[in-house]
DNA sequence: TCTGGGGTCCTAGGACCC
DNA sequence: TCTGGGGTCCTAGGACCC
C-alpha cells in the first residue's frame, strides 16, 4: 500500500497559484485568523509550531513571513484534482483526508520507487502540489514510510518499506520515535515510554498481551501493523457520517440572544445541507454556545439536546429546534465566543424512513411521506447551480458586519472557483 | 485586541434482562 | 471460605486522527 500526501498542503495550494511565494516562509491561519494550521519548511525553520496563535508570531512578518487566511474553497478544489491524478495510478484508492490518500499498488507494474517517483512528478506537474510517497505492507507502515520520506532528504520524497525481511524492517524504523506512529498521540506516547517502548521498532516487538492489557486492542493492532501484518481494513467508499457538526468561533464576542440565533441559524442551515448531501436524516440536534476559555471574563457554557420526534432533513424543522434549544440554555450577561450545532443519530434516509414505517405501521395513504423533501431539494439544487446561499431561509439573513462573522483579513482569491477571481496568465 | 473545526473508535460502568 | 452466570444496551469519557 502507498500513502501519498501533500507537503504543507494548504500552504502549497497558495503557492501553486502564486509562485512568488516559493522559497518564502508561508503559513495558513485557521478561521478568524486564529492560529497556524499549515507551515512551509521555511516557516518551520523560523520556529513556528502547529497551532501557534497568530498574535504571538506575527512579529515574524518583519522577517519575511507571509500569513494567509484559510481559503477552503481553493484547498478543496486542488484536493479533488490531486486525488484524481493519484487515482489514475491504481484502480483502488482510499481518500483519507483532504491531502492524503492510500493507494493499493497490488499488480501495478514497476518498483515502489518507480511508481512513487512517477506519482510525485505527475501531481507536481499537473496540479502544482509537492507530495511525498510512503509504501509498506500495512497502512501504519505506509504512514511511517511517508514520515521517513518527508524527514530524510536523501530519499527524495519516496520511501518503500515493503518486501523487507523482519530484521531489515526493524532496522529501518528503529530510529523513529514512537510518538510518530499513526495511532500514538500525546497521551499514549509518554505511557509507552515508561514501559521502555521508545521507538516504532520497540512497539513492533512489544508483547501483544501486555499491550492489550495495558492499553487496548487498538494498540495491539498498531504493533502488529508495524511488524508488517495488515490489520486495518481497506475502506473502498467513505462511510456516511454518524454525526454532523457545524460550529464557529466568533469574530467578536456576542452578548444578545438575537445575535446568537442569527449565527446558529446559519450553522443549522449548513449542517442540514451536509445532512442532505449524504442522503441522511437525523432525530436529534445538539445546540451549544460558550464563552472564551482564554478571556478573564465570567465563563458559561450552555447546551441543550432537542429530540425531533421523527427523522428529518428539513432545515425548517431543525431551525425551530435550534431556536427552542437556545431559549432553554441562553443566559444573558455573558460574552459568547463560540456556538454550534451537532446533528446526532444521523442515519441513511431510506433506513430512517423504513424504521419509521415499522414503528407506526404506516398505511398506504401515508406512503407519501417516503419521498425526498421537495422544498429542500429545490433549495439545494438552486444553491448547487447558482452558488452557496443564492436561496436561504429568512432567519439566517444577517448583516454582513455582524459581530459573529469570521475575521479573514488575509484571504487569497478563489482562483479556481469564482469567475471574477480567475488567474490571468497572459493578456 | 489576539488561541480552528471537524470527526472516529474503544472502554468502563450502570441499568436491565433471563 | 462461601453470595450464579450469562447476556444486551446505553452513556460518558478518553484517546486518537486530519
Amino acid at each position: 500500500m502507498a500513502l501519498i500526501d501533500g507537503n504543507s498542503f494548504y500552504a502549497s495550494c497558495e503557492r501553486a497559484l502564486r509562485p512568488a511565494l516559493n522559497g518564502k516562509p508561508v503559513i495558513v491561519l485557521s478561521n478568524n485568523d486564529g492560529c497556524a494550521i499549515a507551515r512551509t519548511a521555511e516557516a518551520k525553520a523560523l520556529g513556528i509550531r502547529m497551532g501557534d496563535p497568530w498574535f504571538k508570531i506575527r512579529h515574524l512578518e518583519s522577517e519575511g513571513l507571509v500569513a494567509l487566511s484559510a481559503n477552503f474553497a481553493l484547498y478543496g478544489d486542488l484536493s479533488e484534482r490531486m486525488m484524481h491524478v493519484i487515482g489514475q495510478f491504481s484502480p483502488r484508492q482510499e481518500i483519507y483526508s483532504i491531502d492524503e490518500s492510500f493507494l493499493d499498488l497490488t499488480g501495478v507494474p514497476g518498483t515502489g520507487r518507480e511508481i512513487g517517483t512517477a506519482i510525485r512528478s505527475r501531481v507536481l506537474q499537473w496540479v502544482g502540489i509537492p507530495t511525498c510517497v510512503g509504501i509498506g505492507p500495512s497502512k501504519t507502515l505506509a504512514k511511517l514510510a511517508n514520515h521517513l520520506a518527508k524527514s530524510l532528504p536523501r530519499l527524495e520524497g519516496v520511501c518503500d518499506l515493503s518486501g523487507l525481511s523482519h530484521e531489515r524492517l526493524m532496522r529501518a524504523i528503529r530510529h523513529v520515535p514512537v510518538a510518530e506512529v499513526w495511532g500514538v498521540g500525546r497521551r499514549l506516547a509518554p505511557r509507552l515510554q515508561e514501559l521502555g517502548i521508545q521507538t516504532a521498532a520497540d512497539l513492533a516487538c512489544a508483547d501483544a498481551r501486555v499491550l492489550r492489557d495495558t492499553f487496548s486492542i487498538v494498540m495491539a493492532k498498531t504493533a502488529r501493523e508495524l511488524a508488517g501484518e495488515s490489520c486495518i481494513a481497506w475502506e473502498d467508499s467513505p462511510a456516511p457520517k454518524k454525526q454532523i457538526m457545524c460550529s464557529r468561533s466568533f469574530g467578536s464576542p456576542v452578548g444578545d440572544i438575537g445575535g446568537l440565533m442569527e449565527a446558529l441559524s446559519v450553522y443549522t442551515g449548513r449542517a442540514a445541507e451536509k445532512l442532505r448531501a449524504q442522503a441522511s436524516m437525523t432525530t436529534a440536534i445538539h445546540v451549544f454556545a460558550r464563552t472564551s476559555f482564554f478571556r478573564q471574563t465570567p465563563q458559561y457554557s450552555g447546551s441543550a439536546v432537542m429530540p425531533l420526534g421523527e427523522p428529518t432533513d428539513d432545515t425548517r424543522v431543525l431551525l425551530a429546534a435550534t431556536r427552542q434549544a437556545l431559549r432553554k440554555f441562553f443566559r444573558p450577561g455573558f460574552a459568547y465566543a463560540k456556538a454550534g450545532v451537532c446533528l446526532l443519530d444521523v442515519q441513511p434516509r431510506l433506513e430512517a424512513q423504513a424504521q419509521q414505517q415499522l414503528a407506526f405501521d404506516v398505511q398506504d395513504s401515508e406512503a407519501d411521506s417516503r419521498q425526498v423533501n421537495k422544498a429542500m431539494c429545490v433549495l439545494d439544487c438552486l444553491n448547487t447551480r447558482y452558488g452557496r446561499d443564492t436561496v436561504k431561509l429568512a432567519s439566517s439573513v444577517h448583516d454582513e458586519t455582524a459581530a459573529w462573522q469570521m475575521r479573514q483579513e488575509r484571504m487569497s482569491p478563489s482562483y479556481t472557483t469564482r469567475w471574477e477571481d480567475l488567474v490571468e496568465v497572459w493578456r
